[in-house]
Order: C-alpha cells, then structure tokens, then sequence
DNA sequence: TGAATGTATGAATAATTGTTCATATATAGT
DNA sequence: ACTATATATGAACAATTATTCATACATTCA
C-alpha cells in the first residue's frame, strides 16, 4: 500500500507527527458525511448543472425551456435533472405534461455564493 | 441534436416559454464563470480531497502525516494536494524536507459548512 | 381510442478522473 | 560526494461520468 512498506524496519524512517494524527483520527469525520458531501459538491461540479441551476434561481422553468435556453437536448436536460434531483437539489412539480423545477431550498444558492466568492477573491 | 429537429415545421411543436428564455438568456452568467465554479466544485466532489481539508481545518500537516492519517500513499495524497494547490484551496510552505500544507482562506471552510448544512438539513 | 407531445430512462460510447507504479527532484546528514 | 528521505510527477489502468440514441411512459386533445 504506502511508503510505510519502503522504509526498512530497523531505520525508523517515515515520520509522521504520531501524537497529532491520533489526536487528528479521533476529530475524524464520518465516512458516511464525507461520502454525501463529496456527492453533493460533485453534483455542483458540472458546468451543465451549474447553468441549471444558475437559471433555476431566476425562475421556475420545465425541461424544455431549459432544453432551449442551454441548447442541449431535453434527453440530456432531464438526465442531469435526475441528477440535481436525486441529490435534493431540484424539486419540480407537474403541470399538465410538463414538469417544472426549482430550486429545492436557499442552501443551493448559498453554496453558489460561497463558491463565487472563492474564485473571485483573487481577481 | 435536439428536439427541436425531431418536431415537423408544420405545427409548431416544443414548445418553451420564449420571452422567458429571451430573458434568461441575457442574465445568463459567463462561460468562463460557469467553468471555474464547477471547477472548484468538482475539486470538492471527492471523499479524499474533503478528508484532507477538513484535516486541515484541524492544524497545518505535511505530506506524510496526511498520508498516515488516511492510510493512502504518499504519492496519492500529493497528487491529490497538487489538485487543491492548482484551485487555491490550499497553500503550502516548505520546512526541511518537508513541505506543510494549510487551507488557503475561509472561504474554503465557508464552502464546506454550507455543504455540511444542505446534507443535515432533512435528517 | 389514437395521435401528438413533454419528459424519463436504459444502453452504449467517449471523455474524464483517481490511484498505482516507477522514477525524478530536493533537502539533510554523514 | 554519497545516502537516506520527503515530496512530486508522468504514464498506465480502472472506474466513473456526460451525452447521445432509441425507446418508453404519461398527458392532452381530437
């Protein structure tokens, strides 16, 4: 597995700060947390889904409107709703055959704030 | 490509919200925007990389006490550390032959409490 | 009921990504 | 200068992912 293996036995090489990693291991995050962050900030990690989103927070819109605004097919809208879906990020409701989403709460945005204000900071 | 090819020009299917879209359409966020806020989501959107900067939240750590910590080569957790440098999420100062890294602003925290809030919110 | 239309979805494909392995670079101590 | 060690990195491989295509489902209207 690591460099642990390299280092010969005797040498006592590989040194990390012992004392603090223990300490480190027992603030440890739930793998369970760190798993549906990591999904959720992947799902935020798309441009398609970002655009989604961005037009979302204007106003409620079906897949076709979305189809058109973006210029991709309603084949690949509705996949990545599912996506945005599935991680309670979109709700939508239907009306008559279509089906228009919105934002599911104001945590979307405020995540979209703060990752704005990330790549801003430096400009 | 889309719908809109599978439509007869006759009558005048698919149908989106036009004025709507024509709106949107000129509130719609740049190119270059949209890419690096996926971007850094996307840096986010992944177990390791979430491990290594909540870690870092804790206290500034080298190369080999993150390895340690999360049971991963070294050579992993560079690589993944150089993905977190190249996003500014990260920032690093060399000791020895060491090398210490900490998380580049608060932003980076911000970011992650946010995610943590959209996560717990319907538990 | 049958045709048209908006949306959803499974399968296939192409592109992207994380880790490993081998190797390189840099620094410290002898 | 030589050895050991911490970190970095290119290439390869496996796994994941976004889009397309074909098709299915659901709703409206005639």
């Amino acid at each position: 597995m690591l460099s642990q293996e390299k280092m010969c036995d005797v040498c006592e090489a590989f040194d990390p700060n012992k004392e603090v990693v223990a300490l480190l291991k027992e603030k440890k995050i739930s793998d369970d947390v760190v798993y549906e962050l990591s999904e959720t900030f992947k799902v935020l990690g798309d441009p398609t889904r970002i655009k989604i989103l961005h037009a979302l927070n204007e106003k409620e819109l079906c897949v076709c409107d979305l189809s058109e605004l973006l210029d991709m097919s309603s084949s690949a809208i509705s996949h990545q709703l599912r996506v945005l879906r599935n991680n309670k990020l979109v709700k939508y409701r239907k009306e008559g055959r279509s089906v228009y989403y919105s934002l599911d709460d104001e945590h979307v945005m405020c995540l979209f704030g703060q990752g704005l204000s990330h790549i801003l900071e430096d400009k």
